[in-house]
DNA sequence: GTAGGGTTAG
C-alpha cells in the first residue's frame, strides 16, 4: 500500500500519534503502541520526511515496553535497499536498537547487531553514535580482542578525535584490565572535558590501580579546568576502599566545595565513609541530609545502613526504615537485606526476623544475614536451622555464608556441626578457605578446649595464619590455660604486631594465672621498654541524633560528676549481690598502680551509667565497643540488668550480648 | 531522532 500525496497533509494525526507513541514506556502499554503503530503505517508514506522519525520512536518504543523484536522488525523495514532517501535514518535506528540492547545488558545482542551494519550497506554503516556503544558492550562483555578491532577501526575512520568515542575507549581498555592503554587514549587526547577525566579516573580504580586513580584525581581538581561533578565522586569511590586519612580528607574537601551536589555525589561521599569504617562520619554526614532537606534515595538508604548497624544507632536506623516504607520502597532486596543486618547489627533480633519474614524474594546475602545475625547473639543451632533451609531453597552458599555459619557454630560450641561444613565447603562446594574460616576453626577448636588440634589445625594451613588466627588461639590457650602452646602463639603475634598490647595483656593474664609472676614481670617489662601503649578501649552510645564515644576512665563529658556518680551508685548495689572485680581483668591495665580503680571505670559500664542517665525506665541500653568486651564488665552488665530490670545489650568486635534480668544471650560461652 | 564517565546490601 502506498500513500498517495493527500496523505502527506496528515501528519497533524501522524504528530498526535508519536506523541501517543513516545508515552508508551512500559509493557502494559504494547496494545495502544500496536495501535498506533498500524495507524502511522497508513498515514505516512515511507518516504515521507516524517517517516524515519518515526521509525526512531516507533523503536524507542517498542524497546520501552520491552518488545525488542518488534522493534527489531521496525529496524528491517527502514534499511531496504529503496529508501535511499532516508540512509541516514537507518544508522540512527540500528544506534536506537544498540541502544536498547546495552540497556538491557544483552551486549552480545548489541554486539552481534553491530556486526550487522557494515554488510548492509554504506546507509547502515556506524557512525559516532554507534562506536561508543559497541565499545560499551565490549567493555560490559569483557571482550577486549573484540574491542580492540573497533577501536582500530575507529582510528582509521577519524572518529577517535569525538570525545564520546575517546572515552569509551578508555573504559573499554580499562575494563577489559588494560589500564596503561586506557591511559594511552587519554594522553593522546587533544582536548578533554570533565568526562574525559571522570573516564580516566574511574579507568584506573575499576582496573585496581587505586593511587593512579587518586592520582588523577588529584591532578584533575589541581587544573581547575572544570569542576568536578557527581560523576568524579563516583568514579573515584571504587579507589577509596582502605584509603589513606589524608585522601579521604581531600575528597570531602572536594564534597564540600561542590556548588551543586547532586544525590550521587551525597551517596558517593557517604559510600567512601562507610567503606573505610568512618561510621560515624557516615551518619553524621545522612543527617546533614536531612538538615539541609536533601531527599534520600534507595542507594542513600541502603549505604548508611550498615554504619548505623556498626554503631548500633537504633534510633537513626529505626527512622530510615520508617523513611524507606513511608517512601514505598519495599520490595526492594538491597535495603531489605541492609535492614536485616542493621536490626540484627543493633541487637533488635526480633526485628531482624521480622523484615527477613518478610521478605518476598531472598538470595544468599539476605539468608547469611540472618544467619549471621543469630550467630552474634548465640543462637547458633538457629543459625544451623536457617543455613540448612537456605540449602533447601537450592541456594549455594559461598564463602561469606561459610564464614556465617562457622562463626556461629564457634560462638555455640558446636564442634562437630563446624567440623562437617567447613568439610562441606571444601569438598562440595569447592570453596576455597580463607583466613575468616580458618579464625572461626581455630576459635571453635580452641574453645571446645582441643588446643592441639587447633594448632595442629594452623600448622597445616595453606596460606600464612594471620593475626586474627593466632589470637583466636591465644585466646583459646588463655581460656584453657595451655601455656606451652600460647607462647608460642604469642610469639607469632609479637612477631605480626609487635605494637598491639592486647596480646601481652593476654600472655600476661596466662602467666598471673599459672602463678609465673617473674614471667608477668619480663612482659610487663617489654611492654614498658618498647614504650607500647594500650590500644585505647573505648564504647560507643547512641543518645538522641548524636553519638558519644566513652573512654576508660574518661572525664571529657559534661555529666562526668553524674556519672560517676550513678556508677558508683550501681557498683555499690551490685557488690551486694555478689559483684567482686575479677582478678585476672585487672591485669589489662598492668601499668596502673590503682588496678580495681581502673577496671571499675573501663568504658563500658561508663557507657551503661550515662545510658542509665538519660534515656527512660523501658529503653533498652545499648554499647558497642571497639574490643572483646572483658570479663569484668560483661559480669557487671548482666548484675546491672538485674537490679535496674534493664535489657543491655553490649556489642564487641565479634559478637552481640544481649542480656536480660542478669541472664546473657551468650550463655557465658565467649 | 541517537552517544561517553558514575552510587547501594551479607
Amino acid at each position: 500500500m502506498h500513500a498517495s500525496r493527500s496523505h502527506l497533509p496528515a501528519t497533524g494525526d501522524a504528530d498526535a500519534l508519536l506523541r501517543l507513541v513516545a508515552a508508551c514506556r512500559a509493557p502494559a502499554h504494547l496494545p495502544s503502541l500496536r495501535a498506533a503503530h498500524a495507524r502511522l503505517l497508513l498515514l505516512l508514506h515511507p518516504a515521507h520526511p516524517s517517516a524515519a522519525p518515526a521509525r526512531v520512536k516507533l523503536i524507542q518504543a517498542y524497546a520501552a515496553c520491552s518488545a525488542l523484536p518488534a522493534a527489531h522488525a521496525v529496524l528491517e523495514s527502514s534499511c531496504s535497499p529503496d529508501r535511499g532517501a532516508a540512509a541516514h535514518a537507518a544508522t540512527i535506528c540500528f544506534n536506537v536498537l544498540i541502544r536498547a540492547l546495552t540497556a538491557a545488558s544483552l551486549h552480545r545482542d548489541a554486539l552481534r547487531l553491530f556486526a550487522s551494519m557494515r554488510p548492509r550497506g554504506p546507509a547502515c554503516f556506524p557512525d559516532h553514535y554507534t562506536y561508543p556503544l559497541a565499545l560499551k558492550s565490549c567493555a560490559a562483555s569483557k571482550d577486549l580482542l573484540l574491542g580492540l578491532q573497533i577501536h582500530t577501526a575507529v582510528a582509521k575512520l577519524r572518529l577517535d578525535a569525538n570525545l564520546y568515542v575517546a572515552h569509551s575507549a578508555i573504559s573499554m581498555y580499562a575494563r577489559c584490565g588494560r589500564p596503561e592503554d586506557a591511559y594511552r587514549v587519554f594522553d593522546g587526547m587533544q582536548h578533554r572535558d570533565l568526562v574525559s577525566w571522570n573516564a580516566m579516573i574511574s579507568g584506573f580504580a575499576r582496573a585496581g590501580l587505586f593511587e593512579r586513580a587518586v592520582e588523577v584525581f588529584k591532578e584533575f581538581v589541581a587544573l581547575q579546568c572544570s569542576v568536578p561533578d557527581a560523576g568524579t565522586m563516583a568514579s573515584i569511590l571504587p579507589a577509596m576502599g582502605n584509603a589513606k586519612a589524608d585522601d579521604i580528607l581531600f575528597v570531602r574537601k572536594v564534597f564540600d566545595e561542590m556548588q551543586f551536589k547532586e544525590l550521587i555525589s551525597w551517596n558517593a561521599m557517604l559510600a567512601i565513609y562507610a567503606n573505610n569504617g568512618y561510621h560515624v562520619k557516615a551518619v553524621e554526614l545522612y543527617l546533614r541530609m536531612e538538615k539541609d532537606g536533601v531527599e534520600p534515595d534507595s542507594v542513600t538508604l541502603a549505604t548508611v545502613l550498615p554504619p548505623c548497624g556498626e554503631l548500633s544507632a537504633f534510633s537513626v536506623g529505626k527512622r530510615i526504615h520508617e523513611i524507606i516504607k513511608r517512601k514505598r520502597m519495599l520490595p526492594n532486596l538491597l535495603l531489605e537485606n541492609a535492614l536485616t543486618d542493621m536490626y540484627a547489627s543493633c541487637g533488635c533480633l526480633k526485628d531482624a526476623r521480622e523484615i527477613f519474614d518478610s521478605m518476598s524474594a531472598r538470595d544468599v546475602i539476605s539468608w547469611t544475614s540472618i544467619i549471621s545475625a543469630y550467630g552474634k547473639h548465640g543462637h547458633g543451632r538457629e543459625s544451623v536451622d536457617l543455613f540448612e533451609k537456605m540449602l533447601e531453597q537450592g541456594l549455594e552458599p559461598d564463602s561469606v555464608a561459610f564464614v556465617a555459619v562457622l562463626a556461629a557454630c564457634s560462638h555455640a560450641g558446636l564442634l562437630g556441626v563446624g567440623k562437617r561444613y567447613f568439610d562441606s565447603m571444601t569438598r562440595r562446594y569447592h570453596i576455597t578457605p580463607k583466613a575468616e574460616h580458618y579464625t572461626c576453626m581455630v576459635d571453635l577448636l580452641g574453645r571446645a578446649g582441643c588446643i592441639s588440634e587447633a594448632y595442629d589445625f594452623i600448622t597445616a594451613m595453606p596460606i600464612e595464619p594471620n593475626v586474627r588466627v593466632w589470637g583466636a588461639l591465644l585466646q583459646a590457650c588463655r581460656i584453657h590455660s595451655n601455656m606451652d602452646i600460647g607462647i608460642v602463639a604469642a610469639d607469632n603475634l609479637f612477631r605480626l604486631v609487635p605494637e598491639q598490647t592486647g596480646y601481652y595483656v593476654l600472655l600476661s593474664n596466662m602467666y598471673a594465672r599459672a602463678g609465673r609472676w617473674a614471667d608477668v614481670t619480663s612482659v610487663r617489662s617489654v611492654m614498658v621498654n618498647k614504650g607500647i601503649k594500650k590500644l585505647p578501649g573505648a564504647s560507643i552510645v547512641e543518645l538522641g541524633d548524636r553519638v558519644y564515644t566513652f573512654h576508660i576512665g574518661d572525664r571529657c563529658h559534661p555529666q562526668s560528676e553524674m556519672i560517676y556518680q550513678k556508677l558508683d551508685e550501681l557498683l555499690k548495689r551490685i557488690r551486694g549481690i555478689g559483684y567482686n572485680p575479677e582478678v585476672e581483668a585487672t591485669l589489662h591495665d598492668v601499668e596502673e598502680e590503682d588496678k580495681e580503680g581502673h577496671l571499675l571505670v573501663h568504658s563500658e559500664k561508663l557507657a551503661i551509667a550515662f545510658l542509665l542517665i538519660n534515656t527512660s525506665p523501658e529503653t533498652p541500653i545499648r554499647v558497642t565497643m571497639n574490643l572483646r568486651t572483658c570479663g569484668d564488665c560483661h559480669l557487671a552488665a548482666k548484675l546491672i540488668s538485674t537490679i535496674t530490670n534493664r535489657e543491655i545489650i553490649l556489642k564487641d568486635t565479634n559478637r552481640i550480648h544481649h542480656i536480660v534480668q542478669g541472664v546473657c544471650s551468650c550463655g557465658d560461652y565467649w
